[in-house]
DNA sequence: ACAAATCAGTTGGAAATACAACGTTTATAT
DNA sequence: ATATAAACGTTGTATTTCCAACTGATTTGT
């Protein structure tokens, strides 16, 4: 790890992310100033927060690639998720101290992050800037999304089978398209992967609803039938 | 649905709450009246947010009972939760603008409940009391938390069989009591339901592993073994 | 236009899970 | 202390899922 002396912020950039959303590229230098961020460099394979850590920051990844991992009793490794440039990390830890760290960050590239206090967020600055306000709503509605993503997926993969996930699924893909027929932002592989089933047991089971007259499909395209089919 | 001329709000109950914790009796009547939140009385049986709707605030039960409830494609009612006094429901939509909600909150009982507008939690006030900032943190915690326990939960719920949900479950456990003996908040059904999957095949797979000499058990009582037993 | 790769559906056998039923132990109430 | 209820483990069977392999269709790259 190394102190970038001038690290490549692209306020261009920045204020298209989801943290800095709404507030102008003329704002920013104000309030980066303001927030007082720290940069870090990486070295591919290094690790950024390590599983037990208390942390306080919030980060996000400017360049590079960064891995969340999970290391269980046993030391089994497992890959939580990829975080992309423009987007958050440790964001629901740093707003709850005390809380433990259960997963370590690493680069798996080299990474430049930018870390930000999470009370530099949330106190009231000295020049009193609204930006605040805005980083904070950015930040609320940012975790607000998380979680509704994350409530959603659990209500269908608490389903006990195949068919209740997928009709779970569909259902809420249909009732959010506000119509019977509509297109899932999925290919076959992908959706088995999101419910956490077998594919090809997927594809069996929709091939019976559609015999069944639940529904009919191609490709992408679903049509869910309120008829109670024959 | 009523307005209830005198919402018998208690301060000392208020201040334990999530929401308000940290703030003094003393204070809490400034910050009410700052926040300016909204009252009102709901029958048994009385919808108090409707799928479909776009709301902008967030809602806590101050007393009675209300569930959330999901309605699919075909109609069929799922409960997905229950709010009960103190507790926030709505927060997750209130700071998302467009989001339309995918669940109904109802009245099970009769039920007051305070609302509480998004802006006016977010935007500093005239009198630029600090108990916003608080708020705000209480606010982002909650969520913060709500977004672990679901991340957690998904991380075990993903795993293809029981095992490995066992496994995934107690070795979380077993690290966040930092020793390889713990207790379990659960008994042997709500593990089952937690984890979802069916009682008498998980006790059976519990079973097994102890005989493997993976782990070992009684009641809520778990011993994970990191040697690989015979 | 053609070759190669990806994607989707199907099938059969092995493995895991759900479900129902039952006996024993542990906890709770009177 | 005793009766009652709840919790836990166990077992057998029906059902479901996983896995591997294969075919045909569609997409992509050249």
């Amino acid at each position: 790890m190394s102190m970038p002396k001038d690290p490549q912020i692209s306020y261009a950039y920045l204020k298209k992310t989801a943290l800095f959303r709404g507030v102008t590229e003329e704002e920013l230098p104000t309030l980066i100033g303001c927030i007082a961020p720290r940069y870090r460099d990486f070295e591919k394979g290094e690790i950024i927060l390590r599983q037990g850590e208390d942390i306080t920051a919030v980060g996000m990844v400017l360049s590079g690639r960064v891995q969340v991992i999970e290391e269980d009793f046993w030391g089994n490794r497992n890959i939580i998720g990829d975080v992309w440039p423009g987007e958050l990390f440790g964001e629901s830890y740093a707003f709850l101290p005390g809380e433990l760290l259960r997963v370590s960050v690493v680069a798996i590239e080299e990474s430049v992050v930018m870390l930000i206090d999470a009370r530099h967020m949330l106190e009231i600055c000295s020049s009193a800037c609204w930006f605040h306000t805005r980083l904070v709503q950015n930040l609320l509605a940012e975790t607000a999304r998380k979680n509704l993503a994350l409530t959603r997926k659990l209500s269908h993969m608490s389903k006990r089978n195949t068919r209740e996930k997928l009709l779970s699924y569909l259902s809420g893909q249909s009732l959010a398209a506000g119509s019977d027929v509509f297109e899932i932002p999925f290919n076959r592989q992908q959706l088995a992967d999101y419910l956490c089933v077998d594919r090809s047991a997927m594809s069996n089971e929709l091939g019976k609803m559609r015999d069944e007259g639940l529904l009919a499909f191609e490709r992408s395209r679903f049509h869910l039938r309120s008829e109670i089919g024959a």
